[in-house]
DNA sequence: TGCCAGGCCGGGT
DNA sequence: ACCCGGCATGGC
C-alpha cells in the first residue's frame, strides 16, 4: 500500500470513528489566534478557563487587549498556567496585529500565505505549530498543523522517524496529501482527539483504536 | 501524589 | 544545527 493511500485510510478512519469535529472551537478568527498561544504545552480544558474570563472582560476585542496592563493580563489567565509567559507572549501578537494590520483579520489573511508565516516566526512567542494554526483555524489556508500527538502516533507506526524535525514531518503531510483545507482541518483535529483519548496509560486498550489495523502491516 | 497537557525561548555546546 | 532548563495551572 502506498503512503499516500496509507494517510487517507487513517484520514477516513479517524472521521467514520469521532465524526467531523468542525475544529477550531472559537468563535471568532482573533479567538482562535489567543487560544492558540494560550493552549502551548497545555490541555485546552485549562485553556478554555482563561478564554471565558477574557470574554468577560471584553479582551478577545484586539483593541482592549492592545490596552490592557501586562501584569493585569497574567492575573487574567492565570488557569492556562505560564502564565507570565503567555501574558508577554499574547501582547507581542496583539501588537503585532494591531500595528501592522489595525487589528483586522481581513487585512492579515488577504496577504499571501508564506510571507505571512514568516511574520508570525518573528513575534516572540509563536513558533511553528501556532503560526501553522493561526494560518490554518482562523486564516482558512492550508498549512498543516504539527503537534506532540501527529510525531508520537505517526513516529510510533513508523510512518516518519522518531527524531523527526517539524519541517520534516510537515513536508511529510504536504507530500502525500492534497494542499485542501478542510482535509487539513479535520485531519489534524482527529489526530488531537485520538492522541486525547487513545493509547493512553488512562486508556490502553488498542484493540478498538480506529487506526489499529496499522498494527498489522 | 506525582505526572502530564494541542510549545517556545534563550543560553550553551 | 541541536540540546536543555525554565515556565505553572488543573485534572486524573
Amino acid at each position: 500500500m502506498k503512503t499516500k493511500d496509507i494517510l487517507l485510510k487513517i484520514y477516513q478512519s479517524l472521521y467514520d470513528f469521532f465524526g467531523p469535529l468542525n475544529w477550531w472551537p472559537g468563535d471568532t478568527p482573533f479567538e482562535i489566534m489567543v487560544g492558540a498561544i494560550l493552549t502551548q504545552n497545555t490541555s485546552w480544558n485549562n485553556v478554555e478557563k482563561a478564554i471565558n474570563k477574557l470574554k468577560k472582560e471584553y479582551l478577545l476585542e484586539p483593541r482592549n487587549l492592545y490596552r490592557i496592563d501586562q501584569e493585569e493580563l497574567a492575573q487574567l489567565i492565570k488557569p492556562s498556567g505560564y502564565f507570565n509567559v503567555k501574558a508577554q507572549r499574547l501582547k507581542n501578537f496583539v501588537t503585532f496585529f494591531v500595528e501592522e494590520y489595525s487589528g483586522s483579520e481581513k487585512k492579515m489573511f488577504s496577504s499571501d500565505g508564506e510571507g505571512l508565516r514568516r511574520k508570525l516566526l518573528k513575534v516572540n512567542g509563536i513558533g511553528p505549530e501556532t503560526a501553522d494554526s493561526i494560518l490554518l483555524y482562523a486564516g482558512e489556508k492550508p498549512f498543516f498543523v504539527v503537534d506532540a500527538y501527529t510525531k508520537r502516533i505517526f513516529s510510533r507506526h513508523r510512518l516518519i522517524s522518531k527524531e523527526a524535525a517539524y519541517h520534516h514531518i510537515q513536508e511529510f503531510f504536504y507530500r502525500n496529501l492534497p494542499k485542501e483545507v478542510k482535509l487539513f482541518n479535520e485531519f489534524h483535529a482527529q489526530i488531537v482527539m485520538l492522541g486525547k483519548t487513545r493509547c493512553t496509560s488512562k486508556n490502553p486498550d488498542c484493540s478498538k483504536c480506529p487506526i489499529a489495523f496499522l498494527n498489522s502491516e
